[in-house]
DNA sequence: CTGAAAGCGCTTACAG
DNA sequence: CTGAAAGCGCTTACAG
């Protein structure tokens, strides 16, 4: 079944069925209805290779995600996709491993399908800095800020991770810890984590509290098994901790874990803060106290910009959505 | 940049430079090294609508997965993503609502993209007998068995969820408990929930205990939110109850939370078992005992017989993968 | 082993 | 308002 066999069957050339198809004005009421009608009893839908190769401009957004178990990044595509779709664009989700270099797979991509716009949720400044300059066409980057960078293509918006995970150690603070554990992240390849540990320095310094990096901070992944070691490697050798600040809620989540299994009590014995405010945060034993990215205004911001940057020529931006500290359970005042 | 430009710079034809790409046998040393060599220097990528339009027989597999934020898929989804990339096929992943019919979004697919082969993560046996009689390429269903629909081109992999439920059941029985809960799922719609009732309801029986659907099933859809409405509502009308059966781990993880807020234990006041085995069970406090289901097996037999019938003709095959009782934390014995 | 040519299913100026 | 025709970037018989 194409575009010729509607022709053939509704007795109209094949460029009246295109144009009805792509509903250019041009063309009778009357061809308009009776082909439509073809179209609906045949079940037709145009070939989506035959018309992204004629029109070179196609119509697919490409979204890349690092990582396909992210919590934080399923909840921001689920409300993408919803945007997206609403809007009548197609959408083409890739997965990435949370370490594998997402701009050379956009730039493969690019090459192969020619999206008309790329969604990166999660990435790496220095695989940008890289690799992006071979992208030409409009892209966002979500929950990185990639202002330094200075690319015209491509905007980005994210949480101010440095003043959020300042404020979550000024909380810490203000509950009277003073002995607190870090765990997550990896300051030399990670700037996400990065940017949190320069906001909880900036905490620490300015309420005059100690920090001693080997005693007190264990780097890992971005998941509940590297969390739950963690905690145990930081606890095993500083026994003298009141509250651990995890850089992510599953870190947080495996952290609190940890705890109970040695024999201690979140958040009698220590308190436990994460980080992005996932959804099950609110079902864990205790609930956990974390620092909340907004999702809708990530995926809101970065899809109504990416959109218009297809349109227009605009120039980028570069913006920091709101967060918000929520006070729960395993937080407890000292 | 396209396949002509690389014919002009290696000074070979179109049609060599076609079989280089695609690995054509009778094309000389001599050229296929001088070709990819400028294919290297171009960063040459072959467009592949143009590709497809030709072939006629595309590469991509499509995979329709029903709700985004479901673990238990994301699982499996990653395992296939890493089985079919290796195999060199490509991917095409769509997601859609918990409810929305998958089939019918398939066909739009299909006609859209001629995808090979399709696979879905979680299926509705209705929305197959009626419409997928329209889809004419090989497909795999995961997670819900397919067996009494016939179509040839149809299999299914799936955890025999009838005999899990009813294990589920006796050990709870073994433990002492004889007055039970139950929460998840929708008996009139959703199949699986279905066969997993029907399991519980043979394990009651063959033990001689009493189940009265209205004081011991609250149905519920598979979130935490809708987990932990169900198990107040359900203890609220019963307090007698010893344990709660949640047909999903994220119920059983919202059930666990209702418990506690209501001012009970789990394990000590009422037991909590659940089903899926999705990675934060191993977390919760307690530990949540469950039935895991392979997503393991699921992942490698579903793309494993994907490929298969998509390069030979096979008639389909419905089986059933092994399932595990995880005992953990928050089953006590009476 | 290689080139010239047809054709995949569409869209869109160009005439009329 | 409509049709005939060119062409998007590829692949693959068909000759040689």
């Amino acid at each position: 079944m194409t575009i010729k066999d509607i022709a053939r069957l509704s007795g109209y050339s094949l460029g009246t069925v295109s144009r009805v198809l792509n509903n250019h004005p041009d063309v009778s009421e009357a061809a308009r209805k009776h082909i439509m009608q073809v179209v609906k009893e045949q079940g037709f839908e145009p070939n989506a290779n035959a018309r992204h190769l004629k029109m070179r401009q196609p119509r697919a957004i490409a979204v890349l995600v690092k990582g396909s178990q992210n919590m934080l990044f399923s909840d921001i595509l689920e409300r993408v996709q919803a945007k997206v779709s609403q809007s009548g664009e197609e959408l083409f989700v890739d997965y990435l491993d949370e370490d594998s270099n997402e701009v050379e797979q956009a730039v493969r991509i690019y090459r192969q399908r020619r999206p008309k716009g790329f969604m990166f949720l999660g990435g790496d400044l220095e695989f940008f800095r890289r690799y992006f300059s071979e992208l030409s066409v409009p892209s966002v980057l979500l929950t990185n800020n990639a202002a330094e960078l200075g690319f015209g293509n491509l905007s980005s918006f994210a949480t101010d991770d440095e003043r959020a995970a300042e404020e979550a150690i000024d909380y810490l603070y203000e509950n009277g810890h003073r002995q607190l554990g870090i765990i997550g992240g990896n300051l030399s390849v990670d700037q996400i984590s990065f940017r949190r540990l320069k906001g909880i320095y900036r905490s620490v310094q300015k309420n005059g509290m100690e920090f001693d990096r080997m005693l007190q901070y264990e780097p890992c992944r971005y998941s509940m098994e590297e969390g739950y070691e963690a905690a145990k490697r930081l606890i095993d050798k500083n026994s003298g901790l009141t509250a651990i600040f995890a850089l992510g809620d599953v870190i947080a989540l495996g952290a609190m874990r940890a705890i109970t299994d040695m024999g201690l009590s979140v958040p009698y014995d220590i308190s436990v803060m994460g980080f992005d405010g996932i959804a099950s945060t609110q079902y864990s034993i205790p609930r956990l106290t974390t620092i909340r990215q907004d999702t809708e205004q990530l995926a809101d911001k970065g899809v109504r910009t990416l959109l218009e940057s297809i349109s227009y020529e605009l120039p980028p931006v570069h913006e920091y959505v709101g967060f918000e500290l929520i006070k729960r359970e395993s937080v407890k005042a000292l």
